[in-house]
RNA sequence: GGUUCCUUGGUCAAGCGGCUAAGACGUCGCCCUCUCACGGCGAAAACGGGAGUUCGAUUCUCCCAGGAACUACCA
């Protein structure tokens, strides 16, 4: 058995969508796991489409996902050009749809486009449109005609109406479709350019490609592939068809999801490995419980047999909680490189903000979180006196206001402003007042932050804001929220 | 409309003829605790329906229902 190769071949029109992301995730990850090679190839057949510096974000979240191509237009091997306009310049395609032309497989054809609406009709108010083989019964002498005259022309697959055809999906098993229901679609446009479908087979196999994996929007596609490769007479790859990824509604992730490409998500605080981690697992899974896995973990564990069929829908919460774990295992230099901007947004006063980073590192599942959540340090917020009462420490307005005005005098006098220093403090005046901390502790941290769920406790938050501030905070409280 | 594919808890999913039908996210409870979070423990929650095949079907076959994808000179 020859080597593996696998190929990502997206168009360069925008994004990097999760559902290409993934098709990429999974060819890497078969190729490596076999051992094999990687490639990329750019699809920029559509002339209309294509957006710029749409190659430059392919390339990009290739790197910044790991995926790196052992062969690509920047990493040339043997098989290249490895972008397809290039390959359009060099002839090739047009090359092999003569040689359909000659056996009878393809054919001209030159019908304009008031013709072919012609043929569309609309059903379900979806708009559907299936070629009438029109051109095919042209004569030699008349295509040649039409040639000469210079006539615009596309050249399009012959596939019979009569009969059966199949394929083999590694995931799906065997497919068969009734050529009946196959259009005879264009391979060579009129601008000369392939489209899609027919570079693809022409390119996956010049370029050695032996397991084509992609989405299953293409597997009714697939049999018109064959015919193809069997009209050459070239050996079929391993289809790989991977299950849909949808949202909540179970439709194709699309747009306006709004979490529908890589680029989306790193701008919404996700962490490059733990997409490539959850998107992994979105219509695969490995053999154990694990579900945390590094990259290379990825492709020791893969094995594309496990790959499932039904469409799997992106689940957001799921998503925030791996990306969590992420940040949570991060090493902390590179976790203060995405906390600290996050941090300044709201913080701009000069305090300690490695500290502050410290403290919701484990509290987060996305940067933005940090926030809302961080506010209070930058400025005392307006609050309700009603935070002071406290079910569990039995804590009221009233006693909070007690405890506040013995305890300001007392860290007035304080010296050492550290955490350690500080609750050792009030440990102590709850022991002399024989309440339990907990009693003394609400009504600070009330006091100091304002807020009723903060991510540190009384005393870290007071050695973060200092001493000054500590006091302030404690005052305000007294004259307007306890009086 | 046609074709193709899919169908285990709300979601991701194990399961590949015999099980009290894994695990994870989420939800809820308890513990830990200077609030919250982390961490620990626990709970609720599923085989779309109907026929077969079989001693026995979540697992095999067929039908139905539901969902999705495709149906472009887009990929």
């Amino acid at each position: 058995m020859s080597e593996v190769k696998t190929r990502f071949a997206p168009s360069p029109t925008g994004r990097m969508h999760v559902g290409n992301l993934r098709t990429a995730l999974y060819s890497y990850l078969i190729a490596k796991h076999a051992g094999g090679k990687f490639m990329l190839r750019i699809e920029d057949t559509d002339q209309n489409r294509e957006v710029e510096g749409a190659v430059d974000i392919i390339k990009r979240t290739m790197q910044e996902t790991g995926l790196i191509p052992d062969e690509g237009p920047d990493n040339p091997g043997t098989v290249g050009p490895y972008v397809q306009s290039e390959r359009v310049k060099a002839g090739i395609y047009m090359k092999y749809a003569k040689q359909l032309i000659e056996k009878g497989e393809a054919y001209y054809c030159f019908c304009t486009e008031e013709r072919l609406q012609s043929l569309h009709r609309v059903v379900d108010g979806k708009d559907i449109m299936m070629y009438d083989k029109h051109c095919l019964h042209l004569s030699r002498e008349e295509v040649e005609a039409n040639l000469k005259a210079g006539k615009p022309f596309v050249i399009r697959q012959n596939v019979p109406n009569e009969g059966t055809t199949k394929f083999e999906d590694e995931i799906y098993g065997t497919i068969e479709v009734p050529n009946s229901e196959l259009d005879d679609m264009i391979l060579i446009k009129s601008d000369g350019f392939p489209t899609y479908n027919f570079a693809n087979v022409v390119d996956d196999h010049l370029m050695g490609v032996t397991h084509v994996v992609r989405g299953n929007e293409y597997l009714s596609s697939a049999p018109k592939y064959n015919r193809l490769y069997n009209a050459f007479g070239w050996e079929v790859p391993v289809y790989v068809h991977c299950p849909l990824i949808t949202d909540e509604q179970h439709h194709k992730l699309s747009k306006r999801s709004g979490h529908s490409s890589f680029e989306d998500l790193i701008d919404q605080g996700f962490v490059e490995e733990a997409v490539v981690n959850y998107v992994a697992l979105l219509g695969w899974s490995p053999e154990g419980d694990r579900e945390i896995f590094s990259l290379p973990e990825l492709v020791e564990n893969f094995d594309y047999h496990h790959i499932s069929k039904s469409p799997a829908v992106f689940d957001m919460k799921k998503m925030r909680w791996m990306n969590g774990e992420y940040i949570k295992a991060m090493d902390f230099d590179r976790y203060l490189e995405r906390a600290l901007p996050e941090i300044r947004k709201v913080v701009k006063k000069d305090l300690n903000l490695t500290k502050i980073a410290e403290m919701v590192k484990t509290r987060i599942e996305i940067f933005p979180d940090i926030d809302d959540m961080v506010d209070f340090f930058e400025e005392l917020p307006d609050y309700d006196g009603s935070l002071y009462q406290n079910k569990k420490w039995k804590v009221t307005p009233e006693k909070s206001k007690k405890v506040l005005s013995d305890l300001l005098p007392v860290l007035s006098a304080q010296e050492d402003w550290t955490n350690d220093a500080l609750y050792a403090v009030l440990k102590e005046y709850s022991q002399a007042e024989g309440v339990k901390p907990g009693f003394t502790i609400w009504p600070v941290r009330i006091a100091v932050s304002g807020k009723q769920v903060t991510p540190a406790g009384a005393t870290e938050i007071m050695e973060v804001i200092g001493k000054e501030e500590s006091l302030s905070r404690i005052r305000i409280a007294l004259e307007k929220y306890l009086n």
